[in-house]
DNA sequence: TGTTTTTGTGTGACATTATCACTGCAAACA
DNA sequence: TGTTTGCAGTGATAATGTCACACAAAAACA
């Protein structure tokens, strides 16, 4: 496990530069933890136990309706944290979403009272921990306006064209899925993807989405 | 304006309590500002400029689509601050979204230095400033989910029972103003209150929304 | 005072999206 | 081999959104 401890320490200089003691004792004071993929991390109505950092995998926050629809709101990516959380913790409120891990994840986990002591003592993890707060609040109104003012149709055209520029040439997701992303039924999506085949902008197989021919979708 | 000034001075006390050197400062730093209503305090886009109280008054902060649809996101009341306006404060983001005056307002206003300043120097601001934060995280999901799980009749409905409790037994408010706070067409808000109306659930008048049987829309 | 203008509402026709209730298909498995 | 399970397709119908108006009350104005 030495070279993981390395990228860690590497990862935390990295968000966390300085070489003071304060920082030093606060980069040494996180708890490293494996979670394996489909683990709920939290769910909604529980307290919030720790601040939560994102060294590899993913984790996907989402809130689901009582008929079973859900909606993704966003995904913790390495190098950041969790606006839900770090929100919670400081306000002591409980989760109103609930996070999964979607690929094997790393973390670093801090104590609230060692969370409390670096918004304290260190301008640097402050800064850090509150442009995340920032970047992930845009988001949010970003996802907001997309859900209530565009088009399914445009909507689901960005989707496909966001993961078939990370994705290589094969978008391997269900109509489920992307249903989720979107916060629609999966019928919904399955028309309209039938629409865009039938266009010949993209090629259907089983769980997967292929030949997505990005110029075309970006015209809906 | 002295009694303005025992209230800004009573109302500081109480939200940022403490005798410490450094919050008496802090307090001393904050400018009174007055708002007229209608004025917008900041538009979509723009950066942030300082960290803002309000102390009597209310700002509306919404989204505003091309085609002209709006979404009341949420209202900054007495007491309380802006969580786009914090989390762009300390990302250095411009707002996604626009706050309009609803009513004259009077507020503090801290710039971005005494903001950090603030931060950094005192735990008693540091609450202050992050659990406001918190709960307009959970507001703001509480929206999404909203607005994407329920139907338009029950969101109406639990928007009408919402007003008929603050206001006394009259709602004041144009077909359009209620669109705007569900984030949907005003002749969709029609149509149903003109349902409403034939089942003797509430009385329309131009403008107004009256008699409102909140027992029978709570069964929506 | 009467006459515009503005603002708020009502409505029909039609497009889009959501929901329900199925069917069929293919992969996984016993 | 049949059987279960998860995924996709589809028709019917309901709910919402959009567009293009008509119409009336209120406000502004001459």
């Amino acid at each position: 496990m030495v070279p993981e401890k390395q990228a860690v320490a590497t990862l935390l200089m990295k968000l966390l530069p300085g070489d003071s003691k304060d920082l030093q004792q606060l980069r040494e004071a996180a708890q490293t933890v494996h979670l394996p993929a489909g683990q709920m991390v939290f769910r909604r109505g529980d307290p919030c136990q720790g601040y939560l950092l994102m060294v590899a995998g993913c984790v996907r926050v989402q809130v689901v309706s009582e008929s079973g629809r859900d909606v993704v709101l966003y995904r913790v990516n390495p190098g950041e944290s969790c606006v839900i959380t770090t929100s919670c913790l400081i306000s002591h409120e409980n989760y109103p979403a609930e996070g999964i891990i979607e690929e094997d994840a790393t973390a670093l986990v801090f104590s609230q009272p060692v969370f409390e002591q670096g918004l304290a003592v260190s301008e640097v993890f402050r800064r850090f921990v509150f442009s995340n707060q920032g970047r992930r609040l845009s988001d949010l109104i970003l996802r907001i306006e997309d859900v209530i003012f565009e088009r399914l149709d445009s909507r689901l055209a960005k989707l496909l064209i966001e993961y078939s520029k990370t994705q290589q040439s094969i978008i391997n997701m269900t109509h489920q899925q992307l249903a989720s992303e979107l916060g629609t039924a999966r019928e919904v999506v399955s028309r309209q993807l039938k629409v865009f085949e039938k266009k010949g902008w993209i090629v259907l197989g089983r769980g997967s989405v292929s030949q997505v021919n990005i110029e075309a979708l970006r015209g809906v």
